[in-house]
DNA sequence: GCGATAAAGTATCGTAACGATACTATGGTT
DNA sequence: AACCATAGTATCGTTACGATACTTTATCGC
């Protein structure tokens, strides 16, 4: 049945919430003030700015502007003005801010469910819940936000991987995080 | 990858909320207030309290209280004094409640994904979710709220269902909405 | 080049969510 | 009857959130 298993991701998205909820709590910080944080701590270099954040958890902007500013005051970011764009601003985590997140993410209870399945199982839920989320994100007109090495920019060379969107050269980690100009790569 | 597979899902929640986000403030409610009504329309009788919807939303009481006085007074739902347990109230959507869902839910993107899914997809990973979302109910202290008829105290009599835990009969529609009371059954 | 438009970001305001606290009323237990 | 647990409401302060208006910088058309 198609509707119970909208049913069963619906609450599993909203136990998830509410592991993140109990996180957030405990961390001092408001359940937006950590989605948002948890997101510079995931992305890349060309996506940590407010305007990234804003479209990642569906907010507009100037209501994200306010929980940078809390962020920063707390000092779990810094900002930095981009050097080419002027308009732009890129917000770093702290040690704080980094060692906040890793102290607290992955969401225990959930990481130990998935613990307790098969290998096998784990590899099957990874191949189908990746490919329902990449045509969710078609489907959807917001953007993707995916990571780096499946993106059709994404080229490796013999100095290493570069993308071939912003001509930037990109480290082995940088491949990993999730990037505002994604865009889904064919599976061949 | 297991922090992948968290990754994928937390993406995937995001996407669910930003949907019915869209779908609440089309229909004039805020996103807790459409969470709540949602609720609502797929619990059983012994589930359509206050209380309950606090624990299924993770909120506190008060916050509920007053979210829910804004459905009363949009007219979406209806308070009905227990007649048994006088300190329970009973919330029934009104006809206009229950249409506001119908139209709106499922969220239309989600399910075309879904749809675009082959049969034996769909069942695999309805089968995989749902052992997910019981163990991770488990895992979790809260409240498990499930669908009656996978329930210990659900009973199939000469006359129909019941519940054994509150000794009631159930009529069939009841069997899939989901309890307060439910406790997990052991797969044989 | 110049002007128009778009994009990134901030500030401010009003509404509403949310938790905390304190309270009432009913039910259950011994 | 005394006590405690449960369901619910009311009120308060903090904060999230969208809307609007604004500034600054890039980009596009010519």
């Amino acid at each position: 049945m198609k509707n119970e298993l909208v049913y069963t991701f619906e609450r599993l998205a909203n136990l998830l919430k509410q592991e993140a909820r109990t996180a957030s709590t405990k961390s001092g910080l408001q359940a937006v003030q950590y989605d948002a944080l948890l997101y510079l701590s995931r992305c890349n270099r060309f996506s940590n700015t407010p305007i990234a954040v804003t479209e990642y958890l569906g907010l507009t902007k100037g209501t994200v502007s306010q929980t940078i500013k809390v962020l920063e005051r707390k000092g779990y970011v810094t900002k930095v003005k981009d050097k080419e764009d002027k308009r732009l601003t890129h917000l770093n985590l702290t040690s704080e801010g980094a060692q906040l997140i890793s102290s607290s993410y992955p969401p225990p209870d959930f990481i130990s469910v998935l613990d307790n399945q098969s290998k096998s199982v784990q590899a099957l839920l990874s191949n189908v819940v990746h490919q329902l989320l990449s045509e969710y994100r078609n489907a959807s007109d917001n953007r993707a936000f995916g990571e780096c090495r499946y993106c059709i920019y994404h080229r490796q060379t013999s100095k290493g991987y570069r993308c071939s969107l912003l001509s930037q050269p990109l480290n082995d980690d940088e491949t990993l995080k999730i990037c505002r100009e994604f865009s889904e790569r064919e599976v061949e």
